[in-house]
DNA sequence: GTTTAAACAATAACTTTTATCGTTTAAAGA
DNA sequence: TCTTTAAACGATAAAAGTTATTGTTTAAAC
């Protein structure tokens, strides 16, 4: 399932989330694999490329249902357009700020969270934590 | 400046960060003050008993020059709709999933920004929090 | 192979957000 | 306090973003 740490099995990946297989959605499953977060618009301009006559509403569409069947997470940025990137194992993100790049990040969190649940009286299932800087390119 | 823990001064507040102070701003002020966060529809709900001729477009134009101005700010919500709230110390958020009810939380986060910035060549400056989970009253 | 439900492209419809314009008003200076 | 002026307002048009519809194509099960 795995070639040099990229995931090549997009068909079995599709079918895991119950996702009918097409082109499109190989494409799509990897463009996101490849880059790790893409924009809608991002990823309708690559997808162009290899289909010259795919439908705006084909993204959106797949986006959708992608993201109801949990193959694919949005990433909400606090200052930009939401990106994409194809489900895995709970982790932050770093943004930067002056080139725009998303990064994955694995943090131990459980001490905040327990923080949390304790400070306050609610029952805390996920964090979502987007942390803004500088990428080591625009230093 | 506070009374019973409610900020009571908004003119000054809104002085303070180059905004002319209009009764319509003066609501806005009071209502993200009074409710702690509101999603831009529930602002124009609650803006339109007072206002019964206001703008969609005035609620618009002001949340963006207010948080231009950094006197509010926008939270992103994983689920949900963002919401906004008067600009105040940075600090986290918790959000129901059941009600979607949203609260501020303070929590000590320097630990797990020093261990990002280690584990990347991030130069981080500010970080964005949501947690969810389930409230007290929904638990 | 056939059949069928789902996905596709095209595009219309709808929603959300921004821009325009004539009028009103806050704020600064006379 | 009275003018003056730039900004904010309401109304509404325009633009951008998203979803729904329709006829056609295609993946997948039989």
């Amino acid at each position: 399932m795995l070639y040099n740490g990229v995931m090549n099995n997009y068909t079995d990946m599709l079918r895991d989330h119950n996702l009918k297989v097409t082109p499109q959605r190989l494409a799509i499953a990897q463009a996101l694999d490849l880059r790790g977060h893409m924009s809608l618009d991002e990823l309708y301009h690559v997808m162009l490329e290899k289909f010259s006559s795919i439908s705006l509403a084909t993204i959106y569409k797949n986006i959708h249902i992608m993201l109801e069947n949990t193959f694919i997470q949005e990433v909400k940025l606090p200052q930009a357009k939401s990106v994409y990137e194809l489900t895995k194992a709970s982790h932050a993100h770093l943004s930067c700020e002056k080139c725009g790049a998303v990064e994955d990040i694995t943090l131990e969190m459980s001490a905040l969270v327990e923080q949390a649940m304790q400070k306050s009286s609610y029952k805390i299932q996920e964090a979502s934590l987007v942390l803004g800087g500088i990428c080591k390119n625009c230093q």
